[in-house]
RNA sequence: GGGCGCUUAGCUCAGUGGUAGAGCGGCGGUUUUACACACCGUUGGUCGGCGGUUCGAAUCCGUCAGCGCCCA
């Protein structure tokens, strides 16, 4: 006997460890089989599964496991990534914890406790997705920095370096004053702030009195300062443009530049140039030959170091005591002293509220410093070229489409990527130097020893590059290295490209593109064929979760509550085209109740004897319940398969729900039970076999969303093995003979059925009082239908009898409409005659308004010309279907007149 | 400022030229032996506004408004 419920915390985790055990998830590439290749996103490995995952890795694993039924060669590929930043921030913390020091124990010491402390706590989230009935091919898991996958990383870096497509360079960086690295343009988030903009008066050189004002956001830079630009074609400074200014507490000369850079709308119109600490006054800096001194460190302290020469005394302008006072000071202490300063002196012309956009380190929150540093640049221009062209052509197709045009507008627009991280955790750069500084990049220390051989003529002191990569620079080798690349496995060949990479589409900068440019370039041909991009998961409201709203939800305890089935049916349905998924508590929890009927109607199978029958034939079904349902399915098979070809889960999902619950338990298992409580025979055989093979195919057509209660009553009903749905074969639509006879049959019955409930439930007939149907007008099929559904419609339409209206029509019935039939319940007793003329009448208006308006169009020549011809033709019969109706409810109503 | 997207029933969303839909909710009824996580019935929308194209527009075009996201 099943259980009342299905209890899904004793279920899952066996079922899942089973699957595991017998190898259900396992890729083959000696199969003859076509593959179907996911990549997983690899997760963080210090992170663990939040709803974001689930809903990524639920349509994964439904994609996975629909292929895999299809009968394809199924490789999710698993693993995770060594998420730089993170884990050192991890792994620093704990330390410090523990009164210990990163740079106290140096780097061979503190990465042995990361690789510790990956050991331990690094596979939480590998765990987690087994909960969540992730099917990914779990003896292939890697990581990032495994000794196969770094030997990849090292092949591309120096085959990069070889072909000029990687190189070292001195320019503006993101820098991270918090984890002291460099970081990418990816890395940094523009906040709102709330600032001032502060005119600060610059004088003029030999001219006494007169002053140049500048509008800045960051006053504590302008110790860097080396011009000062105004708009070439503004007249206000015409006279300006080549004479200098005395910047204020240097004392140093500056000159004024003319640069289209400077927007006179903005501020004053004027703008100071710090090239070493502003991007685009870099590039002004770059045009005018400006020099670039920093002023900041790498802690984002004040250094006077670099413009110390240049310090000169100037009586109420220049004082080069405070700027020395300044060294060392913090970025925004130096802000609060330099605007007091520069207040004494009357150099402050005013300041105003602004509110603008800073750009902050994303992982440390704090406001990013450019700063001018070497670092290692990969030249995304070129490599881009190619990707971009790649989805100009199809050969690589985003899903939602419009996600194109994002990706092709950061492709065409792309950057500079700088790889190199101020880090210890990661992939140490391949790079050595001479004492000369001469560069030598190689796989290995012997080869780059080698070549500095080669070239100095003997041996000389090589010191390797302290730097790490970035660590989407391994993750863009993803879909080839976990694949056995630069080595010529058997699954680099049958597995790449990918079929289908999913993500979300803020991911398709940081690593869709990035994986595009190196696959074509590592292996001359996309990773991957289809880009699905699905939404962000958001609360009930429809607000983005964060801890720091407290909204967000736990997928584990989700599953623990509701179970791993309920949570993915629930992201299936509500998984749209383009959509953000608002999701909330109770929305898994109703679909909980979906899970439970399939289980519940399971039961009642099992009360009804109903196994698994594999010797049941489709073809040979004569009765019209059994080819009704079994056409029904046909078409529940060919829906559930169309929206998964086409990424929609939440037709998917509708199609099997409206399928198993609004056909297969409302009507057939309510029209068979007459059938299947009566006696034995071919009918009640051929019910049950129906019955039986119908919902085998619901069990198969739910299993990638509900993976484990379908796998459960697979076996429990005898289909199959225990462990075994998850390899059986998706269904295909089966012959029915006669199909459409049996459409027509059964819409009948729930027709009838249908409309006698109404008039009864709207006349308030208590469902005790039953009350023979009588048939008025009705065809002799109509009739024999009648006969053979008597007991159903008996049970279904509170009926004692259906027979044919004999005479005049009885005095007080109530009159419902089926088809050509005029259907009379005698309820003289029980109703209000007023009441039921009120009902047939609004009837018989919906009617004539319909017929109004089809015969308003069908009046009009225009569309009778031009109008497709099927649309006429489906509209005359609309028509005349109508009228019919109107003139059997004037009968009706004429029949209970008075 | 530039770009993208969204606006359809109380809520969440399908519907991309031919009868406006689903789920949930609401309301009323029901212990009819699978299921109250249920069953039966029912209510509910000038498809954001305006203009255009068309025989016909939720759907195509233009425009405006509101909201969201990305970029500057």
């Amino acid at each position: 006997m099943l259980t009342k419920t299905f209890d899904p915390a004793a279920v899952e985790p066996r079922l899942y460890e089973l699957w595991e055990k017998l190898g259900a998830f396992t890729a083959d590439p000696a199969s003859s089989a076509p593959p179907f290749v996911i990549m997983i996103p690899p997760p963080n490995v210090t992170g663990s599964l939040h709803i974001g995952h689930a809903l990524t890795m639920s349509v994964q694993d439904m994609l996975t496991r629909w292929r895999r039924m299809q009968g394809r060669d199924a490789l999710w590929q698993p693993g995770t990534d060594h998420a730089g930043i993170a884990t050192q921030m991890v792994v620093e913390r704990l330390l410090a914890s523990q009164g210990q020091d990163r740079r106290a124990m140096g780097r061979e010491a503190f990465l042995k406790h990361v690789w510790e402390w990956k050991a331990q706590s690094g596979g939480a989230i590998t765990r987690q997705l087994r909960r969540l009935g992730a099917s990914l091919d779990w003896p292939r898991e890697r990581f990032t920095m495994d000794e196969g996958l770094s030997r990849a990383v090292l092949k591309v870096f120096v085959t990069l370096h070889r072909q000029g497509l990687l190189y070292r360079d001195r320019r503006l960086v993101n820098w991270d004053p918090v984890f002291q690295t460099a970081i990418s343009d990816l890395e940094v988030e523009s906040r709102e702030v709330k600032g001032s903009l502060w005119h600060l008066k610059y004088p003029v050189e030999g001219e006494p009195g007169r002053f140049l004002v500048v509008a800045t956001t960051r006053p504590e830079t302008m110790l860097g300062d080396t011009a000062v630009a105004v708009h070439p074609e503004d007249a206000r400074f015409a006279d300006l443009v080549g004479k200098h200014l005395i910047l204020p507490l240097t004392g140093r000369r500056i000159p004024v530049v003319a640069d289209t850079h400077s927007d006179p709308e903005k501020g004053s119109g004027a703008v100071k140039i710090t090239p070493a600490h502003d991007f685009n006054d870099f590039e002004v800096g770059k045009r005018h030959a400006l020099s670039m001194p920093s002023v900041l460190d790498a802690d984002a302290k004040v250094m006077v170091a670099e413009i110390e020469a240049e310090l000169a005394e100037v009586p109420g302008i220049g004082d080069p005591a405070f700027v020395r006072a300044l060294d060392g000071l913090d970025r925004f202490d130096a802000r609060k002293k330099i605007l007091a300063r520069l207040e004494e002196l009357g150099l402050i012309e005013k300041i105003e509220a602004h509110t603008h956009m800073v750009p902050h380190g994303d992982r440390s929150g704090v406001p990013i410093e450019p700063r001018l540093t070497m670092q290692w640049y990969v030249d995304a221009k070129t490599l881009a070229q190619p990707a971009i062209k790649a989805v100009e052509t199809g050969q690589t197709v985003f899903v939602p489409r419009q996600w194109e045009n994002t990706f092709f507008a950061w492709m065409r627009d792309i950057q500079p990527w700088c790889v190199s991280r101020q880090l210890w955790w990661g992939h140490q750069i391949p790079a050595w130097y001479a004492p000369d500084g001469e560069v030598f990049v190689a796989e290995s220390e012997a080869e780059a020893a080698a070549a500095a051989r080669e070239k100095y003529g003997r041996d000389v002191t090589l010191i390797r590059d302290a730097d790490v990569l970035d660590t989407w620079f391994s993750s863009a080798l993803w879909p080839f290295s976990t694949l056995g690349w630069p080595d010529e496995t058997p699954e680099l060949k049958k597995y790449y490209p990918g079929s289908v990479l999913v993500t979300g589409f803020d991911i398709i900068f940081f690593w869709v593109a990035r994986m595009m440019m190196m696959g074509i370039h590592f292996m001359n041909e996309v990773p991957f064929r289809h880009v699905y991009i699905h939404g962000l998961v958001r609360d009930e409201k429809g607000q983005k979760m964060s801890k720091s709203k407290g909204n967000v939800m736990d997928p584990l305890e989700l599953i623990e509550a509701y179970g791993a089935d309920a949570l993915r049916f629930t992201i299936a349905a509500l998984t749209g085209p383009g959509r953000d998924v608002k999701l909330g508590r109770k929305r898994v929890e109703d679909h909980r109740a979906f899970v439970t009927k399939i289980w519940n109607a399971a039961r009642f199978l099992e009360m009804n004897g109903i196994v698994a029958d594999a010797s049941f034939d489709p073809a040979t079904a004569k009765s019209p319940l059994a080819r009704w349902i079994l056409d029904a399915s046909n078409r529940a098979v060919e829906e559930c398969t169309e929206a998964l070809e086409a990424y929609r889960f939440d037709e998917y999902a509708a199609a099997a729900y409206r399928f198993a619950w609004g056909s297969y338990c409302d009507w057939f298992i309510e029209l068979g039970k007459p059938v299947l409580n009566g006696p034995d025979g071919p009918e009640k055989a051929e019910v049950k076999g129906a019955a039986q093979h119908v919902f085998g195919t619901i069990l198969k057509l739910l299993h990638p969303a509900m993976p484990f209660v379908t796998e459960e009553l697979w076996h429990l009903f005898g289909y199959g093995e225990q462990g075994s749905l998850i390899r059986a074969a998706w269904p295909a639509p089966v012959t029915v003979p006669d199909a459409e006879a049996a459409r027509a049959e059964l819409d009948w019955v729930v027709a009838l059925i249908g409309e006698v409930r109404g008039a009864r439930a709207e006349m308030n007939v208590p469902p005790s009082v039953t009350v023979p149907l009588l048939l008025q007008g009705a065809a002799g099929t109509t009739l024999a239908r009648a006969d053979r559904w008597i007991d159903a419609i008996r049970r279904l339409a509170r009926a004692t009898e259906v027979k044919p209206l004999d005479g005049a029509a009885p005095k007080g019935v109530a009159q419902v409409v089926v088809g050509e039939a005029t259907v009379m319940l005698p309820l003289a007793d029980v109703i209000d005659l007023g009441a039921e003329r009120t009902r047939l009448a609004k009837a018989r208006a919906a009617a004539e308004n319909e017929a109004k308006k089809i015969a308003a169009k069908l009046g009009n020549a225009d569309f009778v010309a031009r109008a497709k011809e099927e649309v006429v033709e489906e509209n005359r019969e609309r028509l005349a279907a109508a009228e019919a109706e109107m003139a059997r409810l004037d009968a009706a109503l004429a029949r209970i007149a008075e």
